[in-house]
DNA sequence: GTCCCGTCAG
DNA sequence: CTGACGGGAC
């Protein structure tokens, strides 16, 4: 097992040296951009990631730019990437690193809402210069599939130090996911385009997570209420169910649960906002 | 329809 | 451990 994982190491590797995906950040190490690209990607392709990001490191340099600014205004920016409850939680983890900055933070960045085992990782690894594996989807995929084993991250915590032992941890984290999106793809992997072919175990059984639908989803209507109040300002209920000709009772429960969100208020006229202002 | 560098609450 | 959580591009 240890010749197959160095093995596979240096294949991946050199196959990366020749496939890399380029984008600026790559080659940058300052943790409050490593942060802000790595929050927009969470399952984001990176291709509309990279747009977004440009736009949010030019608009806000630094933590302080955002967090003196307003939430309103971060959402505005936000809009079109999904899952609201990043920008709120990157919005205020800006405040929370304006005032203390990563290094007082390193290395538990977990303390930032939204920000969990692989961001984390992946600040370290980036930006730190750490020697860790970031354990995303795709190289839990790639592990299992390779390997032919049904638990990756017993197989990771157990050779991790063999895979980083020489390496750029940087390198081989990236190597790992331009890898897995476009040779060792979830659905359709590329077989017989994949340097590995050979030595592979072709085990297919890992679970990949089902694609949920969208349209006519407690998500679409969250986020076409985000769009409303952003574009309209604060709304009475029955004007925000008229305009997106919700059902009464839906509308309530995902009401509820924004505001659970942080992401609306009801403020004292009984007015919907977005929150903070 | 399919895909996407996760995180959090329950 | 499970389900909720966006939205644009192909």
């Amino acid at each position: 097992m240890e010749v197959k994982t160095k093995n596979f190491k240096n294949v991946l590797l050199h196959w990366y040296k020749y496939n890399k995906r380029e984008y600026a950040w790559r080659n940058n190490s300052d943790p409050w951009s490593i942060y802000l690209l790595e929050v927009i990607s969470q399952q984001t392709q990176l291709d509309r990631a990279d747009k977004y990001f440009k736009k949010f490191i030019k608009e806000f340099p630094t933590p302080n730019d955002m967090a003196t600014t307003s939430f309103k205004k971060v959402l505005k920016m936000w809009s079109g990437l999904g899952y609201n409850s990043r920008a709120k939680r990157m919005f205020e983890s800006s405040k929370i690193i304006a005032e203390k900055s990563f290094d007082d933070l390193y290395p538990d960045f977990q303390q930032l809402p939204g920000v969990g085992p692989y961001t984390e990782n992946a600040i370290l690894s980036f930006a730190y210069n750490e020697q860790v594996i970031t354990e995303d989807i795709n190289v839990k995929r790639i592990i299992s599939r390779y390997f032919g084993v049904e638990n990756p991250k017993k197989y990771i915590d157990h050779f991790s130090s063999l895979l980083l032992k020489n390496t750029n941890s940087r390198n081989l984290n990236q190597a790992f996911m331009d890898f897995g999106s476009s040779i060792c793809k979830p659905r359709s992997p590329l077989c017989s385009d994949c340097p590995l072919e050979n030595t592979c175990e072709k085990y297919f059984n890992y679970e990949t997570k089902p694609i949920e639908k969208f349209s006519g989803s407690n998500r679409e209507l969250r986020g076409n209420l985000i769009k409303l109040l952003l574009k309209k300002g604060n709304l009475k209920v029955n004007t925000i169910q008229q305009e997106l000709d919700a059902d009464q009772d839906r509308l309530n429960e995902i009401l509820k649960k924004m505001q659970k969100d942080g992401l609306v208020k009801l403020n004292t006229n009984n007015l919907v906002e977005i929150y903070p202002g």
